[in-house]
DNA sequence: CCGTCGATTCGATGGGCATCTAATCGTCCG
DNA sequence: CGGACGATTAGATGCCCATCGAATCGACGG
C-alpha cells in the first residue's frame, strides 16, 4: 500500500468525531449524508470536509444522486489497511 | 476496549514520525532509546514525548535499566486495536 | 562528592486542522 | 425563470500538538 494513503487512513481514523461517522456509515451499506447532518451535532460544511478526507483516504465513496449525496464504506481498503498495519508492525519487516 | 484507549492509539498510530520510531521499535523484541535518538532527526526531548503517548496508549512498555530505556511493542494491544477496529466498523454492529 | 550522560520535564512556538459562517453551486419543482 | 434545498467551497478562528532549547533528574564512574 502506498505510504501516503497509509498515512491519510492512519490520520482520518484518528479524530473522533469523524471516525464516529464512519462508524456510522459503516453500520448500513449506504448512508445519505443528509441523515449525518441530521444525526450528528456538526455543520453541514464540516460533515463535508470529512467526507472529503474520509474520501481521499480511500475509506468512503461518495455517490451522487440528484441533490443528495450518499455515502458507502469501501470495506477493500479497510481490510488493506489492517494487512498493512500488520505488515509494518511485525517483527520479520524489511 | 476502553474508549479512551481505543482513541490514543488511533492518535498515536497518526503521526508519521511517531509511527516510524514505532515501526522501528517493532522491528525487535527491544530497542534502547538511545539507539532512536542516534537514528532519528529529533531531539531527546520530542522522542520522550513520543515514548510517553504510545505508553500512555499501551502500544509499547518501557523498561528502565540504570540510565537506559529498552522500548518494547506490547503487541497483545496492538491485535486487540486490530480486533477493535473491525468490531467498530462492521456491518452488525450496535 | 563531583562530572558526565541518558532521559525527562517545562515553557514557548509554530503549523496543522476541526469547526464555524457566509457565499456559491447544482438540482429539483412550481 | 426563480425559489428552495442539499452540498460544497472559501476564509477566518481557535485549539491541539509536534518540536525545540534549557533546565532538571537519576544513575554511574572516578
Amino acid at each position: 500500500m502506498e505510504d501516503t494513503q497509509f498515512q491519510r487512513i492512519c490520520k482520518a481514523l484518528a479524530d473522533p468525531q469523524r471516525f464516529a461517522i464512519l462508524q456510522r456509515i459503516a453500520r448500513e451499506s449506504e448512508v445519505a449524508c443528509m441523515h449525518l447532518v441530521a444525526e450528528f451535532p456538526i455543520r453541514p460544511a464540516t460533515i463535508s470536509h470529512h467526507m472529503r478526507e474520509l474520501s481521499k483516504a480511500g475509506l468512503v465513496e461518495i455517490r451522487k444522486e440528484g441533490k443528495c449525496a450518499h455515502l458507502r464504506v469501501v470495506r477493500g481498503v479497510l481490510a488493506q489497511y489492517q494487512r498493512e498495519l500488520r505488515k509494518r508492525l511485525s517483527k520479520q519487516e524489511l
